[in-house]
RNA sequence: GUCCCCAUCGUCUAGAGGCCCAGGACAUCACCCUUUCACGGUGAAGACACGGGUUCGAAUCCCGUUGGGGACGCCA
């Protein structure tokens, strides 16, 4: 049997990481077992669904390399689908109609509420007559559940979950307006579609006693379940939309590489013994629902951070100076984009998301004069002129541009002088950079050239 | 309130009765490397929530307590 999972979102805001996570373990399991990945867009809320939200999902999953197979299907398209499979089961007598007002129903709630009884439908039209309908109320309708014994889940990760029915009422299927429910829809389209495992949130596990008794009444073969648990913020509680999670979106705008991303959601409630760094060739190898835990984890920037930094020292030069260019805006800049490949290996080492690689690489595209920051204007002492100064002479005319000749040159020069390295190479740095802290100085200077490198070094003597 | 789920270092996790006075990774601290900052290397500190069982033996099984989370909509 092939394996089809799907990932359906609700596009009532950005794919925010705990959708970006149950996207990926879906597509991983689907590419595992060389199943079929599907995409399924539950746009049943019409108040809440924009075009903007379907967007940002379907840019998220492409930003973060999440493929899927066939047409996207776009739930609310189906309605006319879900409606007739609840008039199916309302003719076998699997349903009925409930005139059930709203205040009716808020009247239940409360009543259930001071009884200390759970908050549920009590079935007052499942046995009653359609003529007895009070006039002018538009029916809704609802699932004729069993009353007594339980509904068993068999799920991939929790194990096997039961409830007794009688915590379950008769849910509905259709609304009054002849749009079908969101527990409906889903059983319906999973079935349609052909799904076989349903890889989802945790927050679903309890709803799956309900879309259970759907399958039931239907005679359908109900998918395998596997819930995984959600993924909550740094203080503990649950990360979503809701709650202002961020949508991939801004984690691409703060830097972070998609194979990083990848690997550290992956990592989030998945294990494979030790291992940490894992490519999505190998995670494909790798996953299964057995490694995935039970508990839910929280989401931690500090780690994101270290793996992205080994990604990005990972990373192509020739992607990270795009990357740079992008964000400092200078594209096309032959000259900057030279020195940024010539620089990039002693950038990618000291950054941890692009952000801060652009920040670090800024220096090498700025324009004469710099504007040292204070650290910088610190070290830029009448002493450190004067050793600038000799410097100058002693490097100007010399043969060699490369870092390895203009640090021997260098440490000749400290060495005759009778000072440390470090007293020459902190000056230069605030000089050539603008900061105290930089790639290797000698390198910088290489990469800066010799005319950039004279001139910065002219305009700081000049300053002082 | 009712029901369901969960519980190992600060965080992510390994661990599926003896291999564990609990392993790895991130973060933290120290040292080494070093022209700065990183990277890298070495090392330190740091956890089985609690209480009962079961067993020759429990982080691992059972029960309870506590704590956390989730679900209870004509939202998805």
């Amino acid at each position: 049997m092939t394996v089809v999972t799907r990932f359906a979102p609700s596009p009532t805001g950005f794919l925010h990481i705990g959708g970006a996570r149950t996207a990926l373990f879906n597509w991983l399991f689907a590419r595992h077992h060389g199943g079929v990945f599907r995409l399924r867009i539950e746009d049943t809320d019409r108040q809440r669904s924009t075009k903007e939200a379907i967007d940002a999902i379907i840019d998220g999953l492409k930003w973060l390399g999440l493929d899927w197979d066939d047409e996207t299907v776009f739930q609310f398209a189906r309605a006319p689908r879900h409606a007739q499979v609840a008039l199916e089961m309302l003719k076998q007598g699997k349903a009925y109609y409930c005139y059930t007002t709203p205040e009716e129903l808020e009247q239940m709630r409360e009543a259930a509420r001071a009884a200390g009884k759970p908050m549920r439908y009590d079935g007052r039209w499942r046995d009653r007559d359609p003529k007895d309908a009070p006039p002018g109320v538009k029916p809704v309708i609802r699932l004729k559940a069993p009353t007594s014994g339980e509904t068993v889940v068999h799920d991939k990760v929790q194990g096997e979950v039961r409830v007794s029915n009688e915590q379950l009422d008769d849910m509905i299927l259709l609304r009054s307006d002849g749009n079908p429910t969101y527990m409906h829809s889903v059983v319906v389209d999973d079935h349609d579609m052909g799904i076989t495992h349903v890889i989802r949130g945790d927050d679903h596990l309890t709803n799956t006693f309900r879309q259970l008794q759907i399958y039931q009444a239907m005679g359908w073969e109900p998918p395998s379940f596997a819930h995984i648990p959600l993924i909550h913020g740094p203080d503990g509680a649950k990360l979503s939309k809701r709650h202002g999670a961020l949508g991939v979106e801004a984690y691409r705008d703060m830097g972070y590489l998609p194979e990083a991303l990848r690997n550290y959601l992956l990592r989030l409630g998945w294990g494979h013994g030790d291992d940490e760094i894992i490519s999505t060739e190998q995670a494909v190898q790798w996953f299964d629902l057995d490694g995935c835990g039970r508990a839910p984890s929280r989401f931690d920037f500090a780690k994101l951070d270290n793996l992205n930094g080994h990604y990005l020292r990972q990373a192509d030069d020739a992607r990270l100076v795009q990357e740079v260019a992008l964000r400092l805006g200078v594209t096309g800049d032959a000259t900057t984009e030279e020195r940024l490949t010539i620089g990039m290996p002693g950038l990618k080492a000291r950054a941890k998301t692009l952000k801060e690689l652009a920040d670090n690489a800024r220096f090498y595209t700025l324009k004469r004069p710099l504007a040292p920051d204070d650290k910088a204007r610190a070290q830029l002492t009448a002493e450190a002129s004067k050793v600038l100064k000799e410097l100058r002479g002693v490097v100007a005319g010399s043969q060699s541009w490369s870092g390895a000749d203009l640090e021997a040159a260098a440490r000749g020069f400290a060495k005759a002088k009778g000072i440390k390295l470090g007293q020459i190479a902190q000056p230069l740095r605030a000089a050539l950079t603008g900061a105290t802290t930089s790639p290797p100085i000698f390198e910088v200077m290489q990469v800066l050239g010799r005319e950039e490198t004279l001139g910065r070094i002219d305009d700081v003597l000049a300053g002082s």
